[in-house]
DNA sequence: TGATTATTTTTGGTAAACCAATTAATTGGT
DNA sequence: ACCAATTAATTGGTTTACCAAAAATAATCA
């Protein structure tokens, strides 16, 4: 255990031994990668060297290699053949190099960005929600909202049957993309927003009512009011999670 | 080589083979993995059996077990220490059930979900990019519309030039979630327009004009006039799109 | 008996080895 | 000189072995 005592300095300090060494390898690979495609030593729809050969040459072993093509090509970037090679995708420099800059620095704890991402990507998603509901989401849905309400009512924090409500809501917008784009965000927002605290007993009674209305919108398939109501829902959310954030930014306990 | 007679079925052909194999090692496994939570064998919270214990019990190697762990923490459902094991992120089993179901099918090969998501998430970066934006960004964004410009007044297709530029209007945006999205889209969007052959020289002139209605919203801050900028730039490559790709929707050829 | 230090075990991190498939090269025949 | 078939080398896919750090356990001393 460590010493309440000056766990403030400490913090600092602990902070600062992972600020250094925070380059990962797979992150030193794929800036070295970005250097070799940028410098001309490597052309878009170029076959990459080998992995063996890459491993050697980066002088790391091939795991890594492997860690950071995985993760190129999850962006598109790299498309890998069995039993042929790697190859850079057919874009330009200037494309690939704009991408893999802010691929190293991707990370999804910028507390803002994330609320307000979440904002524009759900007012988006519940106006095609309302759009394209089946019977089906529907269903699913109203048994995600009643499951909110019955824990919400018993005074525990449902963050977590409120997101599945949201998740629910995404679905029914037919479109994958969209989906998944707020399933990645689902997780870091739940952590942050119990981390604020943004849930109390009287914000889950009017929460209660704003779910009822985003879902009386969607099976009326009314747009507009779908999409008024979730924004005065998610408005709410906004306001308080500043509020609390400003007041607890320094806690970040690294626990799960 | 193939035979140009019956490539027709041939291709059928291939694409059933490939249909049948194409449940990834990975994918089975995180698909195991979340079969071990939704049992409750695993409790959110709880750790991992080590690596080789489950690459023991699934009959696969290591490396797969680490790649599966290395999705799912890209989600955020996972989270690893360093020499003292994985952690099941404290989501309720609903949510984790709910975000693992559509990792394993999240693709961005949805032609129509990948541009409706574009037209979104670009609707929302211009004006949140108006608003914020500072000279360097003004500068940045000009510099590649000039670029654009100069590459389509030569004739070619500057659909990767006319990326730059979004690229660049995300980043003023100041929201590293909402730039990183828009950047995860762009080479798929690339080589599905591309693909289905969106820009022609009458194509490229009017774009031109579009991109210098949107600098000149950004540049004036003015939101709304960005928004509306962006929506007919983006409707207009959305209405072409569609029609290219019912005519052109049979030629997918898997290259790079 | 209780705290503290050694020691052993287990962990994920890392590198290397093995495999089947593909590609390039070489050889042999025409 | 050219083409076919066979062999050799190279590829990514997959598994295994090794490592230092952490945790857990055992042993030691106050």
């Amino acid at each position: 255990m460590v010493d309440q005592i000056e766990n403030e300095g400490m913090k600092s300090l602990i902070e600062n031994i992972t600020a250094i060494q925070v380059e990962s390898p797979v992150d030193k690979i794929i800036g070295q990668l970005k250097q070799l495609i940028v410098s001309g030593q490597l052309k878009p729809g170029d076959r990459l060297p080998a992995e063996r050969v890459l491993s050697e040459r980066f002088g790391v072993g091939r795991s890594y290699i492997r860690e950071a093509i995985l993760k190129l090509e999850f962006y598109g970037l790299l498309r890998t053949n069995p039993q042929s090679g790697t190859y850079v995708a057919g874009l330009s420099i200037n494309v690939i190099d704009n991408i893999i800059s802010d691929i190293i620095k991707f990370n999804k704890d910028d507390f803002n960005a994330l609320i307000e991402a979440r904002y524009h990507l759900e007012l988006n998603a519940v106006k095609l929600a309302a759009e394209r509901r089946t019977d089906e989401d529907l269903e699913s849905i109203k048994s995600a909202m009643e499951d909110y309400e019955k824990k919400a009512s018993t005074g525990g924090d449902a963050v977590e049957e409120d997101m599945v409500f949201h998740i629910k809501v995404a679905k029914a917008t037919k479109n994958s993309v969209i989906e998944s784009m707020i399933l990645i965000l689902v997780p870091d927002l739940i952590k942050n927003i119990v981390q604020n605290k943004i849930c109390g007993d009287n914000r889950a009674k009017t929460a209660i009512e704003e779910h009822r209305k985003i879902y009386a919108a969607i099976e009326s398939q009314d747009m507009a009011k779908a999409e008024e109501a979730m924004a005065s829902h998610l408005d709410e959310i906004w306001q308080i999670s500043k509020a609390g954030f400003a007041a607890q930014n320094i806690i970040n306990e690294a626990e799960v």
